[in-house]
DNA sequence: TATTTTGTTCAAAATATACTGAACATTTAA
DNA sequence: TTAAATGTTCAGTATATTTTGAACAAAATA
């Protein structure tokens, strides 16, 4: 027999797993769209979402499949990007065949890293286009600067990072205290 | 500086204009691959790369038309699209009822704004799965040092615009002579 | 050995996106 | 008024991407 859905609004699979609260599974949507828009898959957003979102320790393929309602052919495929990109990792407990997944809580660095490697394209996509140009005007003075500013940017970033590292924890903390423990 | 090949090897459209180098055909081409990793069109990087490589002031429609080889409605549409994004710009000259383009050549502040958009909303996403969830672990730091990390790095680089304003000619001056003149 | 668990792979279907080309609109020129 | 120039719009086509689902593989268990 099969089970009913407990919450009236949309019927879950199966009860196999607590069931996520309706503000959750509505994050994991938004999740996949703004993933769609940084150029990701829909999927991959919503897997992401869920994991940071799902206040366990790692969860089994089978917990992400159900929380996101995909096929198994979509979850092995996007856990498998994900993994590539180093957004999650696998894990894997003694006794237990299955692998769990989390989400790679990479450092700033890494993320600054990441998110700088368009930018270093599109910058040396400029110079390459002012290599081919045969008359200076002020195309040409736009992309040097622009390519060199980029230059410049990069390294002083590298040493933003370093400094947050000093300052990080007054910052957290004040953070924190501004919003009140929970 | 290059010099233009006007015998071109691969037959033109026509004989309009004058016929663009065997290596702007070649840019071009890259510019789309490369503005296709950065989310947008194909089209809009061929379009882009042309008006930042073709030593004119300002170009029509139909220039740009035959230099990427496309349909009218596709060099329409991604005209609109690269206007909308401010990345060109048109012009006119009285006496004339065409339309010219160029690429806007937008501030350093600006471009550095707009690479940060996708960042904030990201962020901003990691922010929200943090009040999500129901209890403190790993991830939960993990997500409030990222969010709290760009809210300052944010802050940061604004500062960076104006250092970059005031060294920049220093900067220039230095790249041009390490270079040498062409 | 046979069966179950835990996934992977891949062809086909579904979906999304970009491009073409013809019809249309608007303006200027003849 | 007619014709030419300059684009725009949009339906249909072409392409690319994502997702499914069934078949398959490997490893553990009965």
């Amino acid at each position: 027999m099969k089970s009913e859905s407990k919450s009236g609004v949309a019927g879950n699979v199966s009860d196999k797993y607590p069931a996520l609260s309706e503000e959750k599974l509505q994050y994991i949507e938004e999740s996949g769209l703004m993933f769609e828009t940084l150029g990701m898959t829909r999927m991959s957003g919503r897997v992401f979402g869920y994991l940071i979102t799902c206040d366990l320790d790692a969860v089994s393929f089978d917990q992400i499949r159900e929380a996101v309602r995909a096929s198994k052919g979509s979850i092995s495929g996007t856990l498998k990007q994900l993994m590539q990109i180093n957004f999650v990792e696998a894990t894997s407990y003694p006794g237990d065949r299955k692998t769990y997944y989390r989400p790679t809580k990479v450092s700033i660095g890494t993320l600054l890293n990441s998110r700088n490697y368009q930018t270093r394209i599109f910058s040396e996509s400029l110079q390459k286009a002012l290599t081919l140009k045969t008359r200076e005007d002020d195309v040409s003075e736009w992309l040097l600067e622009v390519s060199c500013f980029y230059e410049w940017v990069g390294k002083r970033l590298r040493e933003l990072v370093d400094e947050w590292e000093t300052i990080k924890d007054d910052y957290l903390k004040k953070k924190i205290t501004e919003h009140g423990d929970e």
